[in-house]
DNA sequence: ACATTCTGCTTCGATTTTCGAAGCACTGGC
DNA sequence: GCCAGTGCTTCGAAAATCGAAGCAGAATGT
């Protein structure tokens, strides 16, 4: 054989992670947290548990195959589980994270009013 | 020519943006910070501004080239700015959201504390 | 019973992102 | 002059992400 195909890992606090080996929780959240999708499915889930195709249409069709990979990522890290009608719904955990998300909602309505003022000067900037 | 090799986009608010064509903010704060070491870079400079190399290293020695490019994106959302001194910095807009960081810091400590406590039934998982 | 639709999920080649090593021009000691 | 530390760029390689296709099983309709 040539190479093993090394399973792709779900950051644990506690535990090296992409970027840092220092095992401090934070790191292992920022690895799960920086990972594309991850904080939009937390959203999506955030009040209401979603079978497999509903949530990825309400993530605007994003690829099957990263929303089976973030899903088992964060059943992995108890922030996500399939429930008895087998649809995927927020742990305590990851309601707990889910009300971090809306301070992230309400700084984004921030945000956009303050660009909105902002005179930003994009003469040559993103065409 | 053959191809414009089209340059990377920074996301803003009211503006559609990778997985989302609404324009929402929180879909374009989303995309910003779910690329990978974004969220690194505004905790590493939560509390000091840092030059280029510093920074750098802060960030356990990640690649310079993205480093790069995330500070484009976040001084063009207007999180992040270059002062006098030539050190990179949080804006107030950037210290803003770095405070909802801390509640991703305070939540990962729980996060941490509770996979401590979960039976968790590794057999099998991860080795 | 049968067909139709929806489901969760897998596979796989193509595209995009990220990496990391190298190099370059500039600055400030010494 | 020399040397070390900057900010930053380039480029090929590796990894992450995409997206279209397919499949088997459950629900639904007729």
């Amino acid at each position: 054989m040539t190479e093993a195909p090394r399973p792709p890992r779900t950051p644990h606090p506690r535990k090296p992670v992409r970027g840092s080996a220092t095992g401090r929780p934070l790191m292992a959240a920022l690895d799960l947290f920086g990972r594309r999708w991850t904080l939009r499915i937390l959203w999506e889930l955030r009040e209401q548990a979603l079978g497999f195709r509903p949530l990825q249409q309400r993530c605007d069709g994003m690829s099957s195959s990263v929303l089976r990979q973030r899903l088992t990522e964060l059943q992995e890290a108890r922030l996500v589980e399939h429930d008895t009608a087998g649809d995927y719904r927020l742990t305590p955990l990851g309601r707990d994270a889910s009300k971090e998300l809306r301070g992230l909602h309400q700084w984004s309505e921030r945000w956009a009013a303050a660009l909105e003022q902002a005179p930003s000067d994009n003469s040559d900037a993103q065409p």
